[in-house]
RNA sequence: GGAGUAGGCGAGGCGGUUGCCCCUUCUUCUCUUCGUGAGAAAGAGGGGGAGGAAAGUCCGAACUCCAAAGGGCAGGAUGGUCGCUAACAGCGACUCCGGGCAACCGGAGGAAAGUGCCACAGAAAAUAUACCGCCUCAUGAAAUGACGGUUUCGCGCCUUUCGUGGGGUAAGGGUGAAAAGGUGAGGUAAGAGCUCACCGUCCUGGUGGUGACAUCAGGAGCGUGGUAAACCCCAUCCGGAGCAAGACCAAAUUGGCCCUUUUUGGGAUGGCCCGUCCUAUGGGGCGGGUAGGUCGCUCAUCCCCUUGAGCAAUCAAGGGGUUAGAUAAAUAACCGCCCUCGCUAAGCCUUUAGCGGGAACAGAAUUCGGCUUACGUCCUGCUCCAGCC
RNA sequence: CGGGGCGUAGCGCAGUCUGGUUAGCGCACAGCGUUCGGGACGCUGGGGUCAGGGGUUCGAAUCCCCUCGCCCCGA
């Protein structure tokens, strides 16, 4: 199992973007919400947003370095295929790495029980 | 101990696991106009990968497109002088004024071209005026204080007080942010640059300086308050928009134009057919252009060192260096050892163990030169003031 | 990344260009009146760091500079 994220793994179409907020799934989560939906790839696609009021550019971007890193380190709880979109919200702010990690498994097995 | 100023650094080191962006070499693969020509994916190797402010977007440029013969108006910017710079609202040196005991810091064209404004208060806020006051002349009234007359009455004159009118004056006056040169002496009916001395102001000339200006001499009694971050005047500069600029390639769909001598249908002409014309549809082509992609895209008015010129900013010559180019946007999670700082305990003067820390402000987005703002128990030089020895 | 605008009482706005006398208006709030009581109505009243800081001026919400926050536009 490889725990890369090359370009073809990032969700980077404005199209696939509206898609997703107007189909997919959506699960609440403390640090961050979740909008999801299966897709007919043999491999799971994710991106990351997150507002400018939540912090500084410098802040934003470890944010999403941190959450990158966990979706690719495990890629292999995912049963099948998913688009993720992860929006994260301000309380991220105060989260440790292990929070993020917990918040992160439940949202998972969220998704694995919805389908 | 307090303060001022100039500058530097921007943060621990080594190794490892998984992972990201760009460049490059090789192998495999695909396309091919068969030229090892092009392309993208995978694997392996090598190299590089955020800042002093990348920020705010406050100025100035490069670059691109639009417009344009040239000039002017409008509008905007700058504003002591001289210099530096591609340019600037930047930088350096100097001048004057103001603040501070001082090191040092801050400010800067014109109010005598014109217009406007200066609330309240105050006599007056800018062509000085004349309310109170001071002086004087004329006149009216009162007063028995001095003198005179004798028609013993305020009758005459002087004096004093009060009033009216004319004139002189700007010394003094509450106010106000600001009051018409200041202080002293002379002078005068009272006063006044009316006169004089000193200070200030203005003008002329000499000397020094590229210049702002400084200094000296002479003259003018002095006629013009503030505000130009009010309009304005003077001098200098500025065409507009911005890399989401702009250039190229270009799917699908809709509509446009052209062709259809061999798609099919309808209509007109005609008695009918052929033919001709119009129109719809099909086919083919064309240009515009959306999604998307490629280029612009990183080596440029760049940085460092030495020597020379200059007080300096900076310039010249020589040598060396090159260090991100992403586009839903690249550095994370964690481990080991060493270094270092703080706390606690043992130990007993130098070690051991444990815990915690090694940051703050902050993330390139076309590029560069500045400015401004944010930041640290950080580091260094120089200087000033106070106290003690 | 670039361009533009706004910030005044709890809320919505004037006033800013052209500086001056107590910074106003509506709703809301408080008290009194009216009513059996409430609403509506009438009278009275309180409430402002004019986003923050510095400058120009005698004087700044207003003019100039810096900072902060919010909003809009450009493929």
């Amino acid at each position: 199992m490889n725990e890369t994220l090359s370009p073809q793994e990032r969700i980077r179409n404005k199209k696939e973007f509206s898609h997703l907020y107007k189909n997919g799934s959506r699960y609440r989560g403390k640090y961050f919400n979740l909008i999801y939906a299966s897709n007919d790839l043999s491999f799971s696609r994710m991106a990351v947003v997150i507002s400018k009021k939540v912090g500084s550019a410098v802040r934003r971007n470890k944010i999403k370095r941190q959450m990158r890193a966990l979706f690719r380190r495990n890629k292999n709880l995912l049963e099948s295929s998913f688009d993720i979109l992860i929006i994260a919200k301000k309380e991220i702010l105060e989260a440790s790495w292990l929070m993020l990690q917990e918040d992160y498994f439940a949202a998972l097995r969220s998704i694995g029980q919805n389908k």
